[in-house]
DNA sequence: ATCAAAAAAGCAACAATGTTGCAAATATTT
DNA sequence: AAATATTTGCAACATTGTTGCTTTTTTGAT
């Protein structure tokens, strides 16, 4: 694990610091999305703020994590799967948001639907999240 | 027009005020979605902050507007065109955002696409932006 | 039209979130 | 192990959003 994580930062030419491995640390043990707060809780208090924004966006840039669109103001940050095993960022998975638990999860096998759009419109990127109950909280 | 603004608030229990007007007269005169910022400015420095928080609040609580989720931070809102003209709220189409000119736009005519789930989830909404050229800046 | 009651606006103060410049600390490269 | 490059933490600031309370405006009844 530990192994993984100084790898990812290495394939992104990063220097392995201490809060860059903690907060990918965090990212791997959490099968949901993380929203800035989030992290700065579970670092356990231990990075500035401007550490945790610093990180993340470097995150963001490299293609390692990825942000999560939301209807209420937070922005949330996943793990970019694909790219964490080629080194490329490929976004063509859907969103989950559960109203029960709160947790925004990637459904990395469903894949985005084909819109027709009316002429005149052309596309770039679509992003689809689904809002309802997942798998956890209806077991 | 005026009047048309009127019978909104009314329809919907508002009392009719000077900044209600004006904010529901921004919504109308214009095509795309706006944020609270775009408010403030297009209303000329005219009505406190608060005051502009609160008549967005009200409006998304009485269904008169609706939120639009973006991967940036941005919260923007926009008329929901089926409550204006039957009171009751329907957000089956999808959200165009342009990544020329900024724009945010309804695509009423565009509906939401059938989405299949793993097993285990269940869905209540589903949300769709779609990011690319508008007409507008396509011609 | 006038007045009383209800609702909304504006103000002030605050809280949360995000940004920037810079000096000190840490990681990388040789 | 030292020099260089990068990152961190700090401080200060900017932006965004919230809350309580007083004044103003709107509404509804007379």
């Amino acid at each position: 694990m530990q192994a993984d994580i100084r790898n990812i930062l290495k394939r992104n030419q990063l220097s392995v610091t201490a809060s860059r491995e903690k907060i990918l640390h965090l990212f791997l043990e959490q099968s949901g999305a993380l929203a800035h707060g989030d992290i700065e809780k579970r670092a356990g208090e231990k990075f500035d703020r401007v550490t945790v924004y610093r990180t993340l966006q470097t995150f963001v840039e490299k293609g390692i994590i990825h942000t999560i669109p939301t209807a209420d103001n937070s922005v949330r940050y996943a793990l970019c799967k694909d790219n964490c095993e080629a080194g490329h960022h490929h976004d063509q998975h859907i969103h989950f948001v559960c109203s029960h638990c709160g947790q925004t999860f990637c459904l990395d096998d469903v894949v985005t639907p084909e819109i027709k759009l009316p002429r005149g419109y052309s596309t770039n990127h679509i992003e689809v999240v689904v809002n309802g109950i997942c798998r956890e909280c209806t077991a």
